[in-house]
Parts: C-alpha cells; sequence; structure tokens
DNA sequence: GTAACATTGTTAAATTTGTAACAATGATAT
DNA sequence: ATATCATTGTTACAAATTTAACAATGTTAC
C-alpha cells in the first residue's frame, strides 16, 4: 500500500479510471511523457484539477517533461486495482445484461465478469461472450463457490430490490444498480445507482433551459 | 414558466426526474398524498433532501397529508418537459445503441428516439424497436428535418469525437455520451459523458477499501 | 552564468451540495 | 378551547468539490 492511505474523494476516483484508459492509449502509442494540460484536455477539465488529483496520489511529475505515463498507470494501478483482480457477475441477461457481459470483458486484467444469473429457463446454462448464464436460485451457492465480489444488476426495475436483497445475503460487497428502482443495501456493502431516463432528462432539462426549446 | 426562473442545481434536476418516475407509480397505484419522508425512503436519501428540492421548485405540500401527488408531477413537468417534447437520435445502432432503442422508447411522452444512425449497410433502412435507422451520411439532413435536438452517442469509442463534431454542426443542443472517450463539444451544447467502466471501477475500489478485499 | 520561461505542487478561496436545526402550521385528541 | 403532534418550509451550517493564485523548480536560450 502505498500512497492511498487516506481516503480519496469519490470524484478523483472516477477520473483517476479515465486518466488511466487514457494513458494506456498514450502508452500505446509510443508517448512516454505527458502533461497536465495534455491529460486534462483529453477529458474536458482543467489542468489545475489533473495536477490536484495527481499530487493528492502523491504522483510527481518532473519539471519539463511532465508525468511519466507508465509510472502513473502504474500508480493508478496500485490505487484501484487489487492484487489478484475481483470478480462481477452480471444479474439479467437481458439485452442490457448481454451488452454489458460483451463490452466489459477482456478490458480489465483485474475486473472480469465470470458469471450471468437469470430466470429465464431458455437462458439459463448458456453461454453469453463467454460467460455462463446460471439459474438465479443459484446466485448464493455460486457467488460463494467463485468468490464474486461484485454484482451489476440489469433485471427488470420491480425486481431489483429483491435481487439486491439476495446478493448482499450471498456476501457480494459492491453492487452496480443500472435499475431505475433505486434499492437498499447493508452499509457495509458499496452502492452505486445509475439511470439513463435520468440522464436523457437531465440532458434535455438543459437544451430546454439554455433557450432552444420551449 | 412558473418557478424555474432561477436555475437550479444539477442534482436537483436529476432528483426531481427521480422523483416524478415514482410518484407516476404512487399515482397508478391509487396514491393521492406523500410525505417527504416516504418519498425520501424511495430514493435512499433524506427527508429534508426531499423537502429542500420541493422548496426549490417552488411546491407546497398540505401539513397533515403531504404533498400531492398529481399537482407534483404536473409542477415537476412543467420544469423538466417541454411543450412539444424534445426529438432524440441515436448515433451507432450496435448492441448498446438497440437496447437503449428498446428500452426508452415509449416511457416519455416528451421525449422520444425518433432516428437512428450506422455506417453498417446492414443496419441502414432496417427499423429498430420502431425507430428508422439512417446512414451517418444523412446525419445533417434528416437532423435538420426532423427537428431533432438531442443524441446519445453509442458508437466505437475512437468514432466519438467525429460524430459529436457532426452532431454539433448539424444543430444538435445536447448530447449523451455513453463512450468512454470524451468529445469536445462548442459552448452552447449541453454535454453529459457516462462511462460504465469508470462505474465499475469505482465499486472495485470502494470495495478494496472497505477492506474486503487486497 | 543568468534571465526567461513553462510547468509543477500546494495553499487558499469560491462554489456547489448536503445536513441539521427549528419555528410555523394546522389537524387531532381531550 | 387548548395542548399535542407530525409535518412542512426555511435558514444557517458543514462537507465536498472545483477553481484560482502563486511560489518553487529546473530547463533552455543566450
Ligand atoms: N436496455 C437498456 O438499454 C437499459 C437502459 C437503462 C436501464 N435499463 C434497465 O435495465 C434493466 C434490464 O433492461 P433490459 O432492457 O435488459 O430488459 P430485458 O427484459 O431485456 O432483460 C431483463 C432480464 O432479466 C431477467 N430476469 C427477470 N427477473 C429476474 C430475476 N428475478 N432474477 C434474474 N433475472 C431476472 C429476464 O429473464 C431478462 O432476461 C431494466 O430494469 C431496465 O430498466 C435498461
Ligand atoms: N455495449 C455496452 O454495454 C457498452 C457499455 C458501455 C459503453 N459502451 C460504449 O458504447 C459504444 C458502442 O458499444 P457497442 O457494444 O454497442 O458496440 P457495437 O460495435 O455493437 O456498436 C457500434 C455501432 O456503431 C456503428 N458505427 C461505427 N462507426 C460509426 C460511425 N462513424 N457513425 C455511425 N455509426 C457507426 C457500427 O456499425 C455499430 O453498429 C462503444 O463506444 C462502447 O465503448 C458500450
Amino acid at each position: 500500500m502505498i500512497a492511498n492511505l487516506k481516503a480519496l474523494p469519490d470524484k478523483t476516483i472516477e477520473r483517476l479510471s479515465q486518466y488511466r484508459r487514457n494513458l494506456l492509449i498514450c502508452l500505446s502509442k509510443g508517448k512516454q511523457h505527458i502533461f497536465s494540460h495534455e491529460i486534462a484536455q483529453i477529458h474536458n477539465i482543467t489542468p489545475v484539477q489533473v495536477r490536484r488529483d495527481l499530487m493528492l496520489i502523491g504522483h510527481s511529475g518532473t519539471l519539463r517533461k511532465g508525468y511519466d505515463v507508465k509510472e502513473l498507470i502504474d500508480l493508478i494501478g496500485r490505487i484501484l486495482d487489487t492484487k489478484d483482480g475481483l470478480k462481477v457477475c452480471v444479474v439479467g441477461i437481458g439485452n442490457l445484461g448481454r451488452s454489458l457481459i460483451g463490452y466489459f470483458n477482456g478490458r480489465r486484467s483485474k475486473l472480469s465478469i465470470v458469471a450471468g444469473f437469470d430466470v429465464n429457463p431458455d437462458k439459463v446454462d448458456k453461454n453469453y461472450a463467454g460467460v455462463h448464464c446460471h439459474h438465479v436460485d443459484r446466485l448464493n451457492e455460486i457467488i460463494k463457490r467463485d468468490g464474486i465480489t461484485i454484482a451489476i444488476i440489469t433485471v427488470p426495475a420491480e425486481q431489483a430490490p429483491d435481487v439486491a436483497e439476495k446478493l448482499v445475503i450471498a456476501g457480494i460487497k459492491g453492487i452496480l444498480n443500472y435499475t431505475p428502482k433505486s434499492v437498499n443495501v447493508a452499509p457495509h456493502v458499496y452502492l452505486e445507482e445509475y439511470d439513463m431516463i435520468t440522464s436523457l432528462e437531465k440532458v434535455a432539462y438543459f437544451v430546454k433551459r439554455n433557450g432552444n426549446a420551449e
């Protein structure tokens, strides 16, 4: 454990994840050093914010060359990743669930979707992008057996609270809920919720407010 | 225009969207009045926050019965919706794009996806959940012809900046970018970006930090 | 060598967001 | 009638986040 003794701000964590993704691209293009204003431009933010984030994680750049891309990637990895990686499951292998599996897998070495769950017999015991779909009745069993710690919920909204409860009982430590229905979890479980309709309505509100529509 | 003369906080807008969705459900169940603590519980937030949001939009509840569900829905509608509704297009009719179309449409009367765009000839001129897919070369034409003001980007990440630029030229006023690649737009265009990998990495970080993994 | 310069690291201020405190209200019970 | 009560509306406070300001640094040009 290097520099993340003190808790980092939520927003900094989000940006670190994004910095890393683009730093990896930079590295693959052979770029070895990068300035705060270059990172900033990639992400549409200010150089100050980049420098502040990097300060918080204890990274030092050099004055005339900026930050060492490889070092920075490693450091962010030490903060975001766990040594052996974490396992993820998806509950609800519908349109969104299948999209996610196809999209995520193979992108992160330290984070992989290893199981799916559904109630629909047509989907159970089939594979989706290499991920096996189990019946949701085996949720508890499989999660414990495989040491899965994170779950993504993509079942129909009404089912979400029920699924969340089962996940917590099964010992899940973090939940990403894509359902518009908010769920309750025990305080030791980290919960992140995202609602696409809200995002779209928010865009619509600001379009309206910018005076371009009434 | 009633009470949204002064700008409402970002976060309040997000919550209003969520309040409304659940208020509609309440109404459909015959519930006519609701207390701040009931709304709060649905969304895992505090009653104070609910009251504060409603204060900001100028809504008054009654003391013993709480808020009138129907009135509240109407008021939120006056804030979030435009009279004639706004039209939305999706650029990139892949896995995510198709999921979104299937999911969104029919859910909001004042916000509807009316067109899709893709480069793949196999997809062009087909319908997806009732939405026609045009070749992306016709982007400008169709957006202007149909008065589309909002776009959702779900093309491969590398294509996103290019697509965004075209959208802005075509006169789009708001963009929702689901690509992990950040895009630049003119300042009068409202931009919202969401990155699922970041969300998942954030969950993983907090799982790790809560001491459940190393 | 030294002046000019771009860039970093850090502290301070501003802004945004959430929380707490509490008076005001008016329905209900006695 | 009056006291009690749950609930609202609002103000004041606290926490989180972003932005600004600027000294420190070491490289480059001369
Ligand atoms: N499709 C999208 O683009 C999109 C976007 C945003 C949010 N969402 C949300 O994601 C959720 C799923 O959307 P979708 O379009 O994939 O729907 P879908 O109907 O295609 O998929 C839902 C899947 O969940 C399964 N399921 C139902 N009950 C279950 C249970 N108790 N346990 C396990 N599996 C169960 C169904 O068999 C089905 O396969 C919905 O809540 C929706 O609101 C979807
Ligand atoms: N699938 C997911 O669950 C998911 C989740 C998060 C983010 N994303 C992001 O969404 C984007 C799309 O993901 P996907 O899984 O749907 O990919 P996909 O490959 O299934 O779909 C991409 C579609 O875009 C089309 N396209 C390519 N270039 C285009 C252009 N210039 N103009 C118009 N259309 C073009 C392709 O023909 C294809 O139909 C990616 O950037 C991905 O990072 C996807």
